[in-house]
DNA sequence: AAGAGACACAACCGCCTAATT
DNA sequence: AAATTAGGCGGTTGTGTCTCT
């Protein structure tokens, strides 16, 4: 047995909110709040909307304080810096922008600063709001020159390693991430998991998937990597296997409370003894394509951003 | 002036996880 | 325990507007 239906998916009205809906909508949460229930909640104004429909014109528009168009420059840093170390994470990218949604960053980094980035600007274009090319932006300066090692038109550095497809483009020389981001980033804990709580799985699983991350464990003979050995001989990108691997790493992930105190390892580099593992170094660099001085640095920052675990430790390697 | 293409962004879609029955 | 939905999220699409030729 389940719930009931969340609504009567033919009768609800898609397409643009007209102002009277936006009105009824927003006079009503004002009042009284959303009760905790977006689905009840179109019902009891009398708008024949979705649930979910509701919520998101409510969080994306309606909702006081938001804040439209206008990056600023330092907004714009820190997009791209989280955009580098973490991906398309908009929601926790948007936590650390004060007034901005995670649909309007990302609306923004898919039509302004991804271009801006790969240096695929119209000649002699200027953008709508403006804003036009301008040559002395700091972040540019930084930025820039680096992300052209790292990305092409089709692929980009939060999916790096990822598929096997986009990793034939991964350059045998890249610029290390942490030069790029010259200023180490802060970030709110509480978006993100802590070392000593390290039990957000689903979300670090999902990030160490996304950047091709293999899950170790010494006592699992049967290890993932065992099993589809093309990981390693750089023919993944033609292998069928591939495919099935990555499933498999989402179908059975080992929780990384266990990685973290076991003798096991996962592959962004650092095990239990807070260095980087042998493993996790040679799985970074298949990964990634980058030389052991990169994937050294590339781990660190990203050690960084999960609350400053590892680090580039000697002797492991 | 008109058509084509580019751009911006609101809204939808589909997936995942947690909650509920 | 299994089935099903709600809520949340990232990816994608639709469409109105702007710019160029």
């Amino acid at each position: 047995m389940g719930r009931a239906p969340c609504c009567d998916k033919a009768n609800v009205k898609k397409g643009p909110w007209s102002p009277e809906e936006d009105a009824k909508l927003k006079s009503y949460i004002l009042k009284h709040g959303t009760g905790g229930n977006w689905i009840a909640l179109p019902q009891k104004i009398g708008l024949r909307r979705c649930g979910k429909s509701c919520r998101l014109r409510w969080l994306n528009y309606l909702r006081p304080n938001i804040k439209h168009g206008d990056f600023s420059e330092e907004e714009d840093n820190l997009i791209c810096s989280m955009y580098i170390s973490i991906g398309s994470r908009w929601s926790i990218i948007a936590a650390q922008l004060p007034g901005r949604t995670d649909n309007d960053i990302k609306n923004y980094w898919n039509t302004k600063l991804k271009k801006k980035l790969l240096g695929d600007q119209k000649k002699g274009r200027v953008d709508k709001r403006g804003r036009g090319n301008n040559p002395n932006r700091e972040m540019e300066k930084r930025v820039v020159g680096g992300f052209n090692y790292l990305m092409t038109d089709n692929m980009d550095i939060g999916n790096c390693g990822s598929s096997s497809q986009r990793m034939s483009y991964c350059p045998a020389m890249a610029l290390p991430m942490s030069t790029l981001l010259q200023q180490p980033m802060q970030y709110n804990n509480h978006e993100l998991p802590h070392p000593s709580n390290f039990d957000d799985h689903t979300l670090i699983r999902k990030l160490l998937i996304k950047l091709g991350g293999r899950f170790y464990d010494e006592n699992d003979h049967h290890a993932v990597s065992d099993r589809f050995p093309d990981i390693t001989d750089g023919s993944s990108s033609r292998n069928p296997g591939h495919e099935q691997l990555v499933n498999d790493r989402a179908a059975s992930p080992i929780p990384m409370s266990h990685l973290l105190q076991s003798d096991s390892h996962f592959t962004l580099g650092l095990n239990a003894n807070n260095g980087y593992s042998k493993e996790g170094l040679e799985g970074l660099e298949f990964l990634l394509g980058y030389d052991e001085t990169i994937v050294r640095d590339s781990a660190g920052l990203l050690a960084g951003v999960y609350g400053g675990r590892g680090g580039p430790s000697d002797g492991t390697r």
